[in-house]
DNA sequence: TATGAATGAGACTTCATTCAT
DNA sequence: CATGAATGAAGTCTCATTCAT
């Protein structure tokens, strides 16, 4: 059905279109600067009304400058969960690091400093999990690293637990924090305040 | 970024009649089913995806007949924020009625119950208020008869609290009853077992 | 009619996005004044030139209203191909009809005069079969469609020739049919006259 | 920063500089390639889909590198057809050489080869003189050097029609011939079988 | 009232062409 | 000369909304 001559062109499976890389310096400021764009632009409209041309207007770019390194919303969208699940595995990789020293208190602070500092992203990458039915694999995957990373946090603070209330107990815990970002934006003024309630909360369910 | 006009020629104060009133019972049961629809499709696909033809599809109607009864999209989505606030304050009373015999238990109890009850709803009217920057108002009114009846139950179950704790209590309690519909639809098979573990951590939170 | 529910979007195969039928009268008209809009229009500038904008404009409709009836551009090229080939179909059958009395003459200029009917869709269709690879399924109905009718008609008037070399004719053929038109179109003035060439090459060759 | 203007300022006569002639040996295969692997997109693509980024590709070049040597996508076309042009004219140049020995087969015969000779470069070239409505004169040019070639072959063999009927002759032959690349395309397979009927069908009708 | 065709602004995306490096 | 990023006009398609029947 297709294109070019002799074979030529493998090209690109749309479903799977991935970003171009930039080849430049030049490029590669001009990418962190969109996906940057991108972040803000879905977090404040909502992925489906975040247009692209809105997105490439935030970074100061044309729309073309934007779709030569995106081919679609949904390669841009695609790249900043990757982003977000790095961010992600980085920052329980370094709570894994200190689990020898943890306690159910402890824990929950770092957890909850932990889902502030992914802030910036959350809000855009939530609204891509919620706006696209075909990011399943992706949501998945984040899943699973949440889950695992917090599941190996618990188990260190509470061997005693059985494996089936483990599971609920993780379930409930990653809820929970879920929640503190919210809260967060809420009342910007009390974050501090409410980081300390929402910490409390998590550290009496885990220590029962 | 979308069609109309509207704009230039308000003519009608469309939020006062955000939809006219069918005078017979046909017509009641018709605007029933297309808000049952609209709640459908905006929950599967999200509100800016969700098109007016197919919510009238969904309800087996003609996307004029959708418009006799919701002059716009946006009529349509307050109707059924409207719809969702009323559930909620129902709810809200009828555990308030009960508050003298209320101890943090039942209380988390009702709360996670109340929570389950309203979720048909609720994942459209989430999805609207995600999307639509103007419903801030909506948004607050629900809010606030929301943090209102909590408090009112929080307060007659720990009447020890101080005011200032007590805001930052009802706040933290609101998240965590936010979750409970989130992780029900996670794992729709374990949902007792999950409203238990989410009652739990409210309790014990609550008793702290 | 109504829909899904629960489950909302089955939507459209896009791969197989067929036409909307329209169900009025007035769309029946529309539908087929969009139709020889678009065969004039790609048949002037080839298919990937026409834009549909310029084929709504030909038809003296809105972008809109020509998509309300042809979801793609590939649905309005299929529904071409179709028109086509049941025109096609009938001018052999009739052709089938008088087999009996056919000498290698008057075939060749039944088959002649056939394709000179044919002219005014002919050229968007070879313009679209060569544009779109995707339409190889629809160009191998209407070439066996083609081949078969020839093949009927050549064996009744050659019943002698071996089957190896009637292929091989009925190919030969069915080129020099494909060529008539498209020296009429050269010469529009000696249409007849290049008619009668044509008619006595293939006869000549029928009967060789 | 000034993106399209052009139409405004004409400046040079692009049509006259069609390509950059270059300087070396290098550059001339440089040329080469990239004619060769045009051709090629544009005959699997059509002249619109071809898309410049794609012939650069298919021949290992940068985009900048294309417009070095060619500065429009027409000039790329205008030098594709010129290739034609010369390598008909040669063929003919070649079959006009032995004119006093001809037959009706044998020129038949050396025609057929010709069009099979040059089918690498035809589709493409066919391609662009459907797709571009200004190039009508290089069609004509191409038809004129086509049909003066076969003209003068024809009085060879048949110097005793008419002017007249010699002319309809003409264009008749020119269309069958035609038609023997598109066939070979057809059934590669059966290609010297093929071009064994057409040269049959051609001598007879040549020779009637 | 019910129906569905009509409308056009605006979204996503492509691509010829330019130009700094 | 080579390279690839930048640009924006233009194309395809969607959908809220209107209105004739």
């Amino acid at each position: 059905m297709n294109p070019s001559s002799q074979k030529a062109t493998p090209s690109v499976d749309k479903s799977a279109a991935a970003s171009r890389a930039p080849k430049r310096e030049r490029g590669r400021q001009r990418v962190a600067a969109l996906i940057d764009a991108a972040s803000r632009v879905i977090a404040a409209r909502g992925y489906a009304a975040a247009t692209m041309t809105a997105i490439a207007a935030e970074a100061g770019a044309a729309i073309g400058s934007l779709y030569q390194f995106f081919p679609t919303k949904a390669a841009l969208a695609e790249v900043l969960l990757g982003r977000y699940g790095e961010r992600l595995g980085a920052a329980l990789d370094a709570l894994s690091a200190r689990s020898g020293t943890l306690t159910p208190e402890t824990l929950a602070e770092g957890l909850a400093a932990m889902m502030l500092d992914l802030t910036a992203d959350r809000a855009a990458v939530m609204a891509i999990l919620d706006a696209r039915a075909d990011t399943v694999g992706a949501r998945q995957q984040l899943r699973a690293r949440f889950e695992a990373g917090i599941g190996r946090l618990l188990r260190a603070v509470r061997p005693d637990v059985a494996d089936d209330d483990m599971a609920m107990m993780r379930l409930t815990l990653l809820y929970m924090l879920k929640a503190i970002p919210a809260m967060a934006g809420d009342a910007p003024q009390a974050t501090s305040r409410l980081r300390a309630h929402a910490a409390r909360a998590m550290a009496l369910y885990i220590a029962s």
